[in-house]
DNA sequence: CACACACCTTGACTTAAGTCAAGGACACCT
DNA sequence: AGGTGTCCTTGACTTAAGTCAAGGTGTGTG
């Protein structure tokens, strides 16, 4: 794998020079994970952001008694801990790989260094802060408002599409990772999707629902 | 009172000039707000963003029913709704001050231009943001893995002080208005400050709780 | 192919916390 | 001072969702 040419490829250092590149290059690295292994835990020194090649990782916190809620899942092309190096230096959660994963590692040092040179980069990030801060106010609203059947219903809906005149919702994960994802326990996932079943809401085919009537689903989504 | 006074104490722009200052003026204006009144709503066009000059506001999500949770309480010195200038362009949630106060309002298109001209601004507003979403992550972990219990009893660690040898924790809000930050209703924070009293855990004087034993409470906190 | 393990589903049961109601306390206004 | 409205507390009751357990299914390994 290049890694100039993956780095290039990134929205975030589309401007770079080659030069720029090289410096940028040389604080990088890649780093292969095998599926469970984990890639930082929360709490430890936060020495380098990284950027999903192939593969997913997900972003969790864990209770003292062993209960656990996914922040995110990220797939290829993002950002993972970014927000780490700037501030307080830890990371706030853990990452784990969900499958094989390979991922970019770029050290704190070398990228403050550079963005110190490219302020305009800070800038750039703004608007990828800005969604992630609006991902997380989403998810709060989701957690303290919303009951399950709601949260699944939007989560649905929102990762649906439309294919051959089917709004259908492929899963991505295991419904063991989705539970999580949404706050609840595999459980009680069942449960609410049994009775978004049982009430013609959704269609289970394989790895995928079958959303009949989206606008029906939309109104228990609220 | 002297906007530019203001405007050169805010850390953001410490490192402006005279004519940058005039400049960051010309988009600026002091907002007057009564108790309970509306500064945006979630949803609308983000034009501005604030910084809190005197006063509480809370940044809030609302359900249709009716329910609300306050995502944060900004206090003098606070930046409001930054965040929403960069992407989307919308507020992401509604804010209402908790009582009679003044706002800088800083138009989204000054803000901008300025900011292009000074990428640094956006560097110095990352920590800023780090330590937003470091909020938020906490948040989620506390609505997604904690009892009420553990939440308020983090909660009065978190915002104690110790007053002649004794762990005291302030009350800075109503009782309503804690219980909608800590993501409940009003008779279950009753009910949970009753447990800890019962327990011996606080002790309720006025508007302030004095904790005896902060290790003790902080064993409920986990 | 057989076995082990993890995931998923379902049932019985429990619990945390919300809903509804009412009374008391307190703050504000006339 | 009296009246009104809001907040806070408490009780009775309900509900959403978690805990525990067990069986079935699917996947991976030897």
């Amino acid at each position: 794998m290049d890694i100039r040419r993956f780095i290039s490829g990134i929205f975030l250092f589309h401007s770079f020079t080659e030069k720029e590149i090289d410096l940028l290059e040389a604080s990088a690295s890649l780093k292969k994970v095998h599926k469970g292994e984990q890639i930082f835990s929360e709490g430890l020194d936060a020495t380098a952001f990284f950027v999903v090649v192939s593969g997913k990782v997900k972003i969790f916190k864990l209770s003292p008694d062993g209960k656990e809620h996914t922040l995110h899942i990220h797939s290829p092309g993002d950002l993972v801990a970014e927000a780490a190096i700037f501030d307080s230096m830890l990371y706030p959660a853990s990452c784990v790989a969900l499958e094989d994963a390979t991922l970019l590692r770029i050290s704190r040092e070398g990228f403050l260094s550079i963005i110190k040179r490219h302020p305009d980069l800070a800038l750039k990030m703004m608007s990828g802060y800005s969604r992630r801060l609006r991902q997380f106010v989403a998810k709060i609203e989701e957690l303290s408002l919303k009951d399950m059947k709601a949260r699944l219903a939007s989560y649905l809906l929102e990762h649906s599409t439309v294919e051959n005149g089917v709004t259908i919702c492929n899963l991505k994960y295991s419904k063991k990772e989705l539970s999580a994802l949404l706050g609840t326990i595999p459980e009680t996932l069942s449960r609410t999707l049994a009775f978004l079943k049982q009430n013609n809401l959704i269609i289970e085919k394989n790895n995928a629902i079958i959303i009949p009537d989206p606008d029906k689903l939309r109104i228990f989504s609220l």
